[in-house]
DNA sequence: TATGAATGAGCATTCATTCAT
DNA sequence: AATGAATGAATGCTCATTCAT
């Protein structure tokens, strides 16, 4: 019998290097050669593994999301302070939100990553707007976007400029923004 | 006889071709020879102008950034709706938005990117924060910035999302996020 | 206690799958893959039973021509008529005719199949030469050969212009160019 | 003024090597590289006279094509004699059928190359029955594609089995096959 | 200035082959 | 006997860059 592997986790293990390889390079200089060495594999097993770079980057991308709704998820019912871990506040999320940056920037002239990027968005949308204490769902998830875009803004700015925006300013900035539309009903 | 060619002029004709370009293929694909045709020359005469690729794509996120300077003073005095020609409320905004966030993307694997970014965003909060009236200059320069991060956060959900976010999602979530700021004394 | 497996048969199966594969994809681009799948086990196996690509793809040379001498064998004495049944005639007849001309390309750059040929053709032609009555060796060897040009020469018209040659065309040609050699002593 | 080329001859050029590099190496195993060494120019200059190696190869064998359609109209009107020109009988001719044979091996599995074939056939048999004085053109027709079955015939046994098919042999079967063809009319 | 032919390094991709199980 | 994961060499292709004209 040859070697047990679980594919999947393989699968899952060659897109983790490949969002360290992306967190370094950068999505359009990132190598399959890149991904392989700090996977500890060869060329020829991403391959084996993605049938071309273009399926890889998309799985990388859906593996980068899940791990973004798993802190959302894993951070407890929605108070004024949960919202918070979305944030690039720690170097490890800082990391994250580059790669995600990356993709963002290269996903309108991709269908394909056009495509994970709005099922990512309304994954975390559904989130945030089933623990909305409100009647009208319509309201609700305009809300929720609403939340979203502010933190993706504020995001986007810690990400741009490091320096400017550490992570007392990004908080600040989220209470400015963020905190009253959790504490009113409606719109 | 050689023939008179306005250097500086020719110069941004090319990063105005770049700007099309990278709209249309994306910042990662724009090759040097969809800028020369969408500029009608020849491959050659883009290096003759720009010492390499990177130098132009620099000089074409320069030429974006005045031009979205540009929009924002020639709508005059701050006011609650003035803030909303930022947005991509327009086709023609939309675009620059897509090539804006294309270089936001890639910006952080690159220092030279980087670089020109943060001389965008100073540029950016110094114009609006010399718009507010209120006495403490730090005070202004965060409120400047915070208002910049929900435009950001809104503009990159309607650009990555465009069905969902049409021009009156933005202007309701710029009133939701933004005008109470305007409004307001203080952070 | 191993699995009981006929050496011999296994060979020949995959042989016939690579038959398949070669006249699926032809010659040059045929995989081991493909043959693999097509025979129902892994390329591993298909290594287990011959060095490498180039033995099987000899070995399926071998039993193409095998194949082809059975029907010519199994068509009886040779009659006016009896000779037909070496043309492309048929569908499946055809498909024999693909492969064997793919390799019949490849085979003046190949001393291997170079070598395989000429023993397929020495076996042919003896056995037609045999078929003669003739008092002379040499004129009957050339006889055959040269029937065989001719058959070979219809053949190959029909597999590269399908349309054009239908059996009827091929058996007319035959006509034309065979059977006068038959009903003739001497050259 | 940059050089001044003329783009279809240096085209043709490197055609030309590339009929080189299959009589060497074959079809299935010639790379670009061999095509650029043999032409003196690198595997770059290559891929900017052809959008890949597909349109490349097709290329060669429309040269090629165009080279045995030349040598048989430039040997003058249709004799007995005349259309041996047609054969592999020097080693230069055997060349070029060594090539020709690749790629009829390579063309069912290909349809591009099955429709350069096919034009390239049409083309030679109109030649062959524009020589023949006959009145009904669908005869004449059949029996210009009659005398290439033969002449292909020949000529594939020569390529296949030099050793066993010299000039003498050959024009010995032509005398056969085809000589009775032109003396008589009808089919 | 401008051209466009030519370059060649860099990269993704393919696939026969190997080998631990 | 058979598997299929892993390899890595081979190669086509891309494209920024150079340069003679």
């Amino acid at each position: 019998m040859p070697k047990i592997v679980d594919h999947g986790a393989r699968c899952e293990e060659l897109t983790r290097a490949a969002i360290e390889a992306i967190a370094d390079r950068g999505l359009e200089s990132v190598k399959l050669s890149d991904v392989a060495r700090i996977a500890g594999v060869t060329t020829g097993t991403v391959g084996y593994y993605f049938r071309d770079k273009e399926e890889l980057l998309i799985e990388t991308l859906n593996t980068l999301a899940r791990d973004i709704l798993e802190i959302v998820r894993r951070s407890g019912p929605i108070t004024p302070d949960s919202l918070q871990v979305y944030l690039p506040l720690t170097p490890k999320l800082m990391k994250r939100w580059k790669v995600w940056l990356a993709y963002a920037g290269a996903s309108p002239s991709s269908p394909k990553l056009s495509k994970a990027y709005r099922r990512f968005y309304a994954d975390i949308e559904a989130y945030y707007a089933g623990a909305f204490d409100e009647s009208d769902p319509e309201i609700v998830r305009a809300k929720a976007g609403t939340i979203i875009a502010a933190l993706d803004g504020i995001g986007l700015c810690a990400v741009l400029q490091p320096q400017l925006w550490p992570a007392e300013r990004q908080i600040n900035a989220y209470k400015v923004l963020v905190e009253p539309l959790l504490k009113t009903k409606g719109q």
